[in-house]
DNA sequence: CAAGGAGTCAAACGACCGTTTGAATCATAC
DNA sequence: GTATGATTCAAACGGTCGTTTGACTCCTTG
């Protein structure tokens, strides 16, 4: 007799499997609304292993957030670098900037599909039930980018004052964010029309770039009255 | 003897202590994060007067949501048929469009002070965390709303197709939300500057309304190449 | 082969959840 | 004053929650 489908011990599997299931999950149903067993169900381990590879509920949501979170904000950095490096001494080109910003949380993973359009809820959600997610954390993760980004489009927009570049960047989030937490949602999607492709990355920066960019400029000398 | 401070049997009392509560604690914990036995003692009433008033949790966010939101879409409407009166056969100027739409949800109770900002905060999770309210309660409360301001905002922007006026308009409604439910989050405000009153309706329509026109108008003539 | 740490497991902990019940209490109308 | 319907009340329902425990299995190291 053998043992029906041995559960397969890889010791690194476990954690991962727990993250995996964990993100699609919380994607899907928020950080309430998912319980413990029902990930542990879902990832086919036991009970237990959360609190032993994670130690807490909290503990989880914050690795989670850090996996997701990590790999978009290094993109967005390394994107900027590749915009500066290339604008030399001038300044960049403001859709590049805002580009920059934007195109990796869209991407949000290996980039279409339906795994790709959970992952971009997730972002979302980062952003909307922030209080889950641990305040240190959270701000490490996204300090270095703001101040970069906000340097950047400060020497893009050389006639607006920090502050207000900070609050259209707070602007721009906010558009960023409501995009990615609605994607797929039916009635938004009944509203923004039929086609299925208009939540590629690709369509939607086409849409949201010129937008931002132009709110951006609004009041720069050279624009409408 | 007297008895001790009567509980005040106000028969219309309890209902509306019910929802005052309960819409305060949604704003501060969101839904899930919620639960009756918090929102019935804080309001000082029995726990099964929920379920004998509303009939379950989610009808009591229902009507919460109902409540908050009906004299917001109201008000919308209102402002958006006095814009329309003033411009006659031509069409209305832009600026005063989106300021029709953002103002309400942004002034959101009586204005400002520590309350509005809960009840703006509440007016962000509706939105965001939207999964929890009636869809059908959802839709039918915004139909018009997208309906009427789709309609106004082709007339200001001739050369855009409907198509691009709704992403537009997602955008939009992005960027307020998120403000909105920022609101008061230690972590923004102090990226946005310190200053207490930065978050009055009137300072963040000042911010706000610019920024949106302008992204609006993106790419109709007469603006920036 | 023995020892020991790493990982997994079933079971239980106390607490809290949304909901229901049936009796007690109130206001009102006869 | 008594019947009637509306409202409130304490108590309990079954279930699920996050967390903890202690034994068990596996793999590695000596």
């Amino acid at each position: 007799m053998t043992p029906p489908s041995a559960p397969a011990r890889d010791p690194a599997s476990t954690r991962e499997r727990l993250l995996d299931t964990a993100e699609r999950l919380f994607a899907e149903q928020g950080f309430d609304g998912t319980s413990l067993r029902q990930i542990t169900r879902e990832a086919g381990v036991n009970l237990a292993a959360i609190h032993y590879h994670f130690g807490s509920k909290d503990a989880l949501i914050d690795a989670v957030f850090d996996r997701l979170i990590r790999p978009i904000n290094e993109a967005r950095l390394e994107r900027l670098d590749g915009v500066e490096r290339e604008a030399g001494e001038g300044a960049p080109e403001l859709e590049r900037v805002i580009e920059a910003f934007v195109r990796p949380p869209l991407e949000a993973s290996i980039g279409s599909g339906e795994l790709g359009a959970r992952r971009m809820r997730l972002v979302g959600r980062v952003h909307a039930e922030r209080e889950h997610i641990s305040r240190q954390l959270f701000v490490r993760q996204f300090e270095d980018v703001f101040r970069r980004f906000h340097a950047a489009l400060g020497r893009c927009l050389p006639e607006l004052d920090p502050e207000t570049i900070a609050w259209r960047m707070h602007f721009m989030i906010g558009a960023m964010v409501h995009v990615v937490l609605t994607a797929g949602d039916p009635t938004v999607r009944q509203v923004l029309g039929p086609d299925g492709d208009g939540l590629e990355p690709d369509a939607l920066a086409r849409r949201l770039v010129p937008f931002l960019a132009a709110g951006m400029r609004a009041g720069e000398k050279g624009t409408a009255p």
